[in-house]
DNA sequence: CATGAATGAGATTTCATTCAT
DNA sequence: TATGAATGAAATCTCATTCAT
């Protein structure tokens, strides 16, 4: 055989890699972070246990890669233009594709809500979740300022909750929640 | 000396269990089930670790008689009076109440949550839950079929993810959520 | 109440001592010395754990009392009349007598069987089973050489073995084994 | 350096599996299964505690395969030629040839017939050595049948009881036992 | 004398992590 | 780079024994 190139390397190591981060999402969501074994996430990834700590450090760093990942595939929805004010339609945009968003990201979501519930594990991951999801907080207590409502504050973060509990309600359960019929309720009611 | 009578005994029994399950709900639900450990419990209740099997066969007896009497303790919420049917009225005081209950509750929401994500572990408990539930959803189906609403079920089970979230948000963090406001939305929004 | 009697407390002490003795040698013979717990032993004679302790120090203790009870039951048929000369009606009604003991007393040989088969635990009444044993077999011996046998030594052993060989299948099978087949035809091959 | 190949993975999991094996033969048979704990076997073996679950899935499990193992040395003896008639030289063969085993696999007969008197433990086994007995058993009746005897069955199932009797006498006390001189007893009156 | 709650030592078992190859 | 055998710490659970009453 010839040898590979540094790049084929480069690229070995990279779809390795994410094998393992999708295997560990799998497995740490659907059986939860602490009762789920290193070896059921080299199984799943198809790879041996050793290997895993050959590209991270620990099964904690395991988790922190894996929420990474996942928060920074949701960026896109959490800025959409950048100048700051949030219209309708962007409003709509965002309620829109982010709860599309869940059905692809399924396993992380059910993963980051089990983790926000037992902070300490994975705290570092909540933090930088807050850091993406303030500026869009204030953004909506600007929006419902603007259309006068009287508690702009205590609505936003109402809304915030209400988007939480279909997304959990979807994590949990995806063949029963109607998680469309929800969608157009919330634009319904707090657009 | 004569030995305690069977009313000592029972009574020591009584309180000793009850403190137990304080530990375990206090443990569980802030670091998580698996993550917790009997010893935590133990110290927590003041006892040794050996005692605790003297009153639960197992740290899973344990969580199901923890989620047993949390769950007890919700009975009077989830049957105002029997008719069947449910009013305005009692729409409004269930939600009212429910939610004041659980800032009484919190550590009992928090652990429910974590473990509704992870089933497999308290199945036996969510189904009970259920079981409660569902005849909560089939007439809140009922009252929006009566206002005249277009998708009844959607609207009542978005409701649930809705109050849902609420409790997750509050439970997750009491300093910071503002329950009240968000309760106030809720009865404008869906009563 | 009248107070009781010192020699009323000596029959209850002395009829308690012996719900335990037999209870422990049920739970014991049954479960085996180390699988089974002072709590079943209590719990078959009727008391608490703690009076156990009462009528004897320790778990070996108990299993010693057990051992040394069983032991004395046999005393009779170790010890026909003392003229240190076993006849041939002796040797016969010995057998007999020590088989039907067995059936009286399956519990005491497996328990016996059991222990014999692994030292330690209860050397000292093996030790003791063998100074009762010992000038049997030298009468054996002595009997196998009156009748002119070349190997009487080996001969007295093998029929021991015998012997024992008959009480364990008993003891271990009690409804299937065929004791008094195997008592004719021990008698008529080595008496 | 490249990794081990699976040939030599192969070989240490069999090296190392019958060190554990051999271990909690040893132990088991000598201190007891219940008595006996995984750490002196690990011990014995030379390796830690945790290796041996790596190889057997709980402390019964290793006890079956113990057994397992001891049984499958014996297949040869329990089938001479197949013809399903034991002649007189077979059953002199037969005889003499476990006899010798028994000094081959003192342990394993200790820990049989210690298993055989507390069933429940082992019960599998026992029914698995039962299958390969059961069918001698009935070899031997139609010998004794054929020799004219009155009651073969009785016969059968008595020197079954003997050559128990004779394997534990010497497994209990391999020093002191004259084998030798009971085998020939044995065959002067049972073949 | 009698009870059973309580302890604490030790047993089995699991598993993240290391390491020889 | 890749394997899985191996370790060791920690978890769950059991139980003989003690002790307050």
């Amino acid at each position: 055989m010839s040898p590979r190139t540094p790049e084929q390397f480069e690229s070995i190591r990279k779809r390795k890699r994410e094998a393992i981060l999708d295997a560990g999402l799998n497995v740490f969501a659907n059986k939860g972070f602490h009762n789920a074994s290193m070896n059921e996430v080299a199984q799943l990834a198809g790879i041996s246990k050793g290997l895993i700590y050959n590209y991270f450090k620990s099964k904690e760093d395991l988790l922190q890669e894996i929420m990474l990942d996942g928060v920074n595939t949701l960026v896109p929805f959490f800025d959409p233009n950048k100048d700051g004010v949030l219209t309708r339609e962007e409003f709509i945009f965002f309620v829109s594709e982010s709860l599309d968003a869940v059905k692809k990201n399924r396993e992380f979501w059910a993963l980051y809500f089990a983790l926000s519930l037992q902070p300490g594990i994975a705290k570092l991951i909540m933090e930088q979740m807050l850091k993406y999801l303030m500026p869009l907080m204030l953004m909506l207590v600007e929006y419902y300022k603007n259309k006068g409502e009287k508690d702009p504050e205590g609505l936003a973060m109402t809304a915030g909750a209400f988007l939480d509990g279909i997304t959990m309600n979807y994590a949990a359960n995806p063949e029963m929640f109607p998680i469309e019929a929800a969608k157009k309720i919330f634009i319904e009611k707090f657009v």
